[in-house]
DNA sequence: TAAGGTTACGGCGATCGTAACGATC
DNA sequence: GATCGTTACGATCGCCGTAACCTTA
């Protein structure tokens, strides 16, 4: 047994059993795979996966349960080179920040930007994704870091830091109806609703604020992110659904923001990280910094 | 970085940092070692040991830190042999029990004796030591189970299962006075006592019961196990406190045996076992004839 | 001078790459 | 025939062992 074959049935995972696709990953012929596959499964005396002739297409009850180890070692390997590399400078290296197109925009900019003058060496990489997909990101070693707004599954293996709280907000056109007088559900619902599409940005905290009273949500356009929103409010489409601090009273002078947090229920935004992660001490810093700035907010 | 020398560093710290020794545990050449573990600490960039010249005489905090993740390696390494080798024969193997003289002689017999039936393929080893050092022969791989008496830290990485309650009892030559008539602390301390060495099968429950009613206790012999502490009973040296089912009826005749339950709080024999290390089948099931076993004896 | 560690060098074996072949869609 | 995997064989590079050397108790 050795790293490279940890290593590869790992790359195998990624690569939906294909040896082909695993070597080129791994910057070596196929040959070369396929035999070290071989090697480590005559070293066990059991075949790892199930196979249809020569094709890999499944993994074995053996398989399974082993590559719960090969995904401990190679975690512990990943973090002993980013100890030692932290250890050398923890000035420099990259992160990972996976995101959304709303925290990207209205929430990390001062965050980021005091982040980089601490840690100039520091590359940042952001990672959009839509919700849904952010923590796998985090299980893909694509992201070291994740922003989740909507509800995330309590797993065991991640770390969840409650970052800020937030609520919805109305947005129309200047001298629109609903620019004046008292919002109740009942009036909003009235209007074509524009909003985020499901899945995005507290658009399920939305959903269940109107089923709760029984009225019914027409939505016009749904979108992932803010500014296409306040682009159609703009034209005249209906009414908008975002996140308050998602307006800019400069740029959005001529729409008006109308409270909601008595309508819809407010949403957390959360920092997500795996929990047998090893962080350089840029990526704490950087997590005390997007909880600093996320208690500004509040404010 | 490659798996002997994560191996390497596991075994140098089980050899106090002693290049020679750890080669020789290794199968391999001094110098071999020493070039790995150079080449080990170049490519991470800084050293992970503290030397005086040429001696190894500890490790720096990146060291210490890394060893962490070491440990985590080396225990998924060791739990893919094991898991595949349980695949291939869940009835063959080595079961390693740690425990003490007096488990070993009144409690494991009839459990293991069941055990083998079943598993006659299953080798069995005693590893016998002082019960502060039950748990150190997990960790060091020595044990695959340890049988434990006395308290034993709720550390994070052990998993503990009570087995069964226990209480002492006295043990006198027929026609000493204390055979009959009630039995109080304050009686008993009037006599020399013979009993457990300090950490052994709850002598520090014994300790203490009498610590709490301010009365002292004259030890006159401590012994490791009970079959001592018998036969010095019945040369008259005093009167004998041992765990009640040390007590054989049969071979036991010449003594008395009181029961001390109201006087002694009673202890727990538990099970101990590593967290993150896996356990072939038979090993399991060898906790469940265990647990088996001590609920009879309860009855 | 014994014990512990490093450095130099030659040899062997593990593993890679090339290439030809087999199977499956 | 395109994709995917296996087998054979020569070449290379990593790692070990021998041995000489250095340092310190």
């Amino acid at each position: 047994m050795n790293l490279s074959q940890i290593e590869l049935l790992r790359v195998l995972q990624e690569t939906n059993l294909n040896l082909s696709k695993a070597a080129e990953k791994m910057h070596i012929v196929q040959s070369a795979v396929s035999r070290q596959l071989q090697l480590f499964e005559a070293e066990l005396g059991s075949p790892l996966f199930e196979r249809q002739g020569k094709k890999l297409v499944g993994m074995t009850a053996l398989g399974l349960r082993i590559m719960e180890e090969v995904t401990a070692i190679n975690r512990a390997k990943n973090n002993i080179q980013n100890i030692a590399a932290d250890f050398l400078d923890s000035n420099q290296g990259i992160l990972h920040i996976a995101t959304t197109h709303t925290q990207a925009k209205y929430f990390l900019p001062t965050p980021i930007q005091r982040f980089r003058e601490k840690y100039p060496g520091v590359k940042i990489y952001m990672v959009q994704s839509s919700p849904d997909q952010l923590i796998d990101q985090l299980h893909a070693r694509k992201a070291d870091i994740a922003i989740c707004t909507e509800k995330v599954d309590q797993e065991s293996d991640l770390v969840l830091k409650t970052c800020y709280e937030w609520h919805h907000a109305l947005v129309v056109p200047t001298l629109h109806p609903l620019s004046e007088g008292e919002i109740t559900l009942a009036r909003l619902a009235s209007y074509p609703v524009l909003t985020y599409s499901f899945g995005f940005t507290g658009r399920s905290t939305i959903e269940s604020a109107f089923k709760d009273t029984g009225l019914s949500l027409d939505i016009t356009l749904a979108a992932a992110d803010t500014d296409i929103i306040k682009t159609y409010v703009r034209l005249g489409m209906g009414v908008g659904l975002i996140t308050a601090m998602a307006y800019d009273p400069l740029t959005d002078q001529d729409l008006v923001l109308r409270d909601l947090s008595h309508l819809i229920p407010s949403s957390k935004t959360k920092i997500a990280y795996l929990k047998h992660n090893y962080l350089p001490l840029y990526s704490q810093h950087f997590i005390a910094e997007l909880l600093l700035a996320a208690k500004e907010i509040k404010c």
